[in-house]
DNA sequence: TGTACATCAGTGAACGCGCGTTCACTGATGTAC
DNA sequence: TGTACATCAGTGAACGCGCGTTCACTGATGTAC
């Protein structure tokens, strides 16, 4: 064969890799193929010979994206304070000024929202799984170790956003700031708070 | 003149109020302009006579859709427990169920983050009105009610958001349940939690 | 009172462009004989 | 060892379509005389 064996695979990775990257920066919507496929050292015609469907990338995309992130963290639990470095990390300017290597759920999670079934079921199992990760932090009953860990989550995920669409610096940080305070407060809880 | 007096005006209302609904439901960058007019009764030619650009109406309509629900907020508050129901008329499938009518930051957020400077200028301006509105339904020092007022606003968008992107209704359901608790125990905490 | 003209919100066709998708083709390789 | 053929990842032009934007035009009204 013209290529060596594999080169297909590690193609069609390259282009789910340059795409989880490009979404995550410019939105789904508005990351044309063409464009993709040129920035991942392709013709646009190459495409289909990988995926059925710009929606089939956007399923695979979501899901390299992510099921990184839940490597990282899955890498850095047991760690002392794995979870308390962990939020900091998420709620720093740095990852605020980078999407393009960040989450993929502030970036995306909207857009998800009005994808396909399979899509979102995909998205559905990933944040269960890192919910788990994230509950595996904490102390209190099942209940409310589960019940925290959604939240955390929800708080990280709605501060980062936030934090990315005021204009004013200032602000900005002062939402991180908070956000953090927030979210290690859930984690250091050991009780669910409210009702 | 052919029509009435403040006609145009109305006209250009009619047309924010339409695109503010269309944005939210399909997103700014997936909703276009002729969809938009003929939705409003017109054709797409009329456009211009109104809006200098599409980011000028997507400004404009983001700016109608948040003073909206501020002036709701405010017409609540001093009612007893006004900022707990309003957490709990946020977290609710009603809302998740019905974006077009909903919360515009939770629905665009992510496309405001890569909005010109101008649109997110006005972003933070109305977000930081939000955030001293919901402080004020708070106890404790200025500087802890601003910072959870600002995690209450996050915690709700992110699990709004969390909740409309995932497949599963049960899941979906228990994210709005624990965005609910996080915020009320935001809300009633008398200092901020955290470091 | 009647007529000619100015006003202006809205019409609808057209602009160039990039979108997602299709397809006939290329050309370097491995295989068959 | 040399030649003919099959394979197949990638090329690049083309498809129809809807995008944001422009513009010459319409036609009902108010105003001027």
């Amino acid at each position: 064969m013209r290529y060596a064996r594999g080169h297909k695979d590690s193609t069609r990775r390259h282009i789910i890799e340059v795409a989880a990257r490009r979404f995550r920066e410019d939105g789904i919507a508005a990351a044309g193929l063409a464009g993709l496929m040129a920035d991942a050292g392709l013709t646009n015609g190459a495409f289909y010979g990988h995926f059925d469907s710009k929606e089939d990338l956007v399923r695979d995309a979501l899901v390299c994206g992510l099921e990184e992130r839940a490597r990282d963290l899955r890498a850095a639990t047991g760690k002392g304070a794995w979870l308390e470095a962990s939020i900091r990390r998420y709620l720093s300017p740095a990852h605020r000024d980078n999407p393009g290597r960040g989450c993929p759920t502030a970036a995306l999670v909207a857009e998800i929202a009005r994808s396909p079934r399979s899509t979102r079921d995909a998205f559905g199992r990933r944040l269960a799984a890192h919910v788990d990760l994230i509950a595996s932090g904490l102390r209190g009953a099942p209940a409310s170790r589960r019940r925290r860990a959604i939240a955390i989550h929800g708080v990280m995920v709605g501060t980062l956003q936030l934090a990315r669409a005021v204009g004013d610096r200032r602000l900005s940080d002062e939402i991180l700031e908070s956000g953090v305070s927030a979210a290690l407060g859930l984690a250091r809880a050991r009780r669910a708070p409210g009702p």
